[in-house]
DNA sequence: CTGAAAGCGCTTACAG
DNA sequence: CTGAAAGCGCTTACAG
């Protein structure tokens, strides 16, 4: 009703001066003198002038918004919390800089490739988050093609065109699988993710490294789709065999948390008969039972560091790599010594 | 690079017309001949013309773009799976109907009015969805104020200028405690949400009156905030007192989940000596153990219809509110009939 | 049914 | 240091 009421013209008329002066005054550029500048935005300041996102974007051909598309089927992304606090993260930068957010949550990969096109050719975006990287991740060349800027969340394998902000998570992994060792645990188990993502089979490689380094037998190991679903039906395979596992390492929280449901159903007592491991300590980790003993992720900090890479990528055409301090592990009660151990010990 | 080379004038050229015909063989305006329609919307197509959104934008007025504002903590908003679904149903109308969603996550509430009044000055969105109703709710007045137009997710108390997309929560809280009494519990405990919440108060009343239906006394009611933290102290709180209840209705699943954790973690087992209900039926609650009995929401339905609402008002200039179908409890396993009225079946 | 022109509200060379 | 003009790429009355 009442914004967008007072224009440029509006200013520069009240302040005597041309529109361009007006402009070059908003955008802090050399040619005004300090009197007049001050001035002008005096004026503007009484008219209550904000100037016109729409007209700006259109002579400068910037949108002043990034974009995030997610691919993945509702169910798994609600019971997966990086997204929420991650876009936490990118919004505490974005509102101070008055940029937006357009958030785009397809269900497939091509779905995934049409947004991303979509979003250049009504040139919605300024720049894009890079999210669960694969193998030959196609949506770089595919953005690289498009010419829309980008930040990857981690380095992809092969060459990128783009600044990349990492956590490294291979150490929280690596805890993991040393703590559980250390407690005494020879059979020990990776319910990994999706191996087409980087940081699933990076997780399964860290596993793999850490068990050999302990001297310890090659585990086994079941690949998943990183789902609540796919977590309880690994679990259950491992549990259901022959000579299962003393000990688990999960790839995420929420199959940590299914399996702890599985070992609970079919009456193995987590930690005593079975110490399993998570990697995120999302919210609900240190309120299950036994509370989780898990990696912590900070997403809220990558959002954070991500948000500030792609806008300086954007305004300056440039940005470094930012590496974040990698996930820890942090021990809380579903993780304990095998039952042989502790009964030989009594 | 590409990208946003043709321009209407090239198409105009190349048709042989002036642009305002092209712009109206576009826009499906009448006065142009079928013919000269089709040979300019052919030329279209060969030129690979893609219409400048933000030229449109600043002729029209418009955005092309709906936004949603959600006020919550990081931690919370992870663990609940209400927004991600919601979403993803938003995105499954928008993304063929050449819409963007704009994004904007906070942590207050002030934050949020700022939030909103940011969005109409840069004119990012032509409409909001309002969720998290509150009793009051001065977002209502806010957005009249601001001239946005705006779809309610539920009906809200007063007077609202704003179509609302409702799902009725009352029956299957009524539901989860019919249930409840006909096992036979008798002191039947409601841990609720926020009561400034109109979904957090309409359950309480809904939990109480259904009490009353059953002829059961008043039962406890425990106030929280929604979240799994608030969740775990207060089922704490229930069952460390004297004449702990044996039936406790969750407002929402994730403090259910927390629930359990601490019935586990207090030796209490469930459903045995505890039965517990939730709500929303999200992802994890079928694989907790015992799976949880809860009452299904669906959120991307939510989204899809309230999605389509506001797309109506906006494009019509007016809507009608929309009724989905009732949430519905699901029996799983966390619930059962009370020790003692099975001790004295034996 | 069709064309030429003005306008949306900024920015940006280009002169002075 | 400052002004006047053209341009971004559409839409929309207004004439014919």
């Amino acid at each position: 009703m009442k914004a967008q009421k007072v224009t440029i013209a509006d200013v520069a008329k009240r302040a005597g001066v041309s529109k361009g002066l007006v402009s070059f005054a908003l955008n802090d550029r050399p040619g005004v003198s300090p009197e007049t500048r001050s001035r002008i935005l005096a004026v503007a300041g009484d008219l209550g002038w904000r100037p016109s996102l729409r007209a700006r974007s259109l002579s400068t051909r910037r949108s002043f918004a990034l974009g995030l598309v997610v691919a993945r089927n509702p169910e798994v992304l609600g019971s997966d919390p990086f997204f929420p606090s991650f876009i936490a993260g990118v919004e505490s930068i974005l509102s101070d800089r008055g940029q937006a957010l357009v958030l785009s949550v397809v269900p497939s990969a091509e779905a995934e490739f049409l947004s991303y096109r979509q979003l250049v050719a009504d040139c919605r975006v300024d720049g894009v988050f890079l999210t669960d990287l694969r193998h030959d991740d196609p949506r770089i060349p595919l953005l690289t093609e498009l010419g829309l800027p980008a930040v990857t969340l981690g380095r992809p394998e092969g060459p990128s065109p783009f600044p990349a902000v990492s956590i490294d998570d291979t150490p929280g992994i690596a805890e993991s699988v040393t703590y559980l060792a250390q407690l005494g645990h020879r059979r020990i188990a990776h319910i990994a993710g999706s191996s087409a993502m980087l940081h699933g089979s990076r997780r399964r490689d860290a596993f793999e490294a850490a068990l050999r380094r302990a001297g310890l037998p090659l585990g086994q190991t079941i690949e998943t789709d990183f789902s609540v679903a796919a977590g309880s039906d690994a679990t259950r395979r491992l549990l259901t065999q022959e000579d299962a596992p003393t000990a688990i390492v999960y790839a995420n929280d929420p199959m940590a948390i299914a399996g702890l449901g599985v070992a609970h159903e079919l009456g193995i007592r987590v930690p005593d008969e079975l110490s399993i491991t998570g990697f995120d300590d999302i919210d609900f980790s240190r309120y299950v039972y036994p509370p989780l003993t898990t990696v912590s992720a900070t997403p809220v900090v990558w959002g954070r560091a991500a948000a500030t890479t792609l806008l300086t990528l954007i305004e300056t055409g440039a940005a470094e790599d930012v590496d974040l301090p990698a996930a820890r592990l942090i021990i809380r009660g579903s993780a304990a010594a095998p039952a042989h151990t502790r009964k030989s010990a009594t």
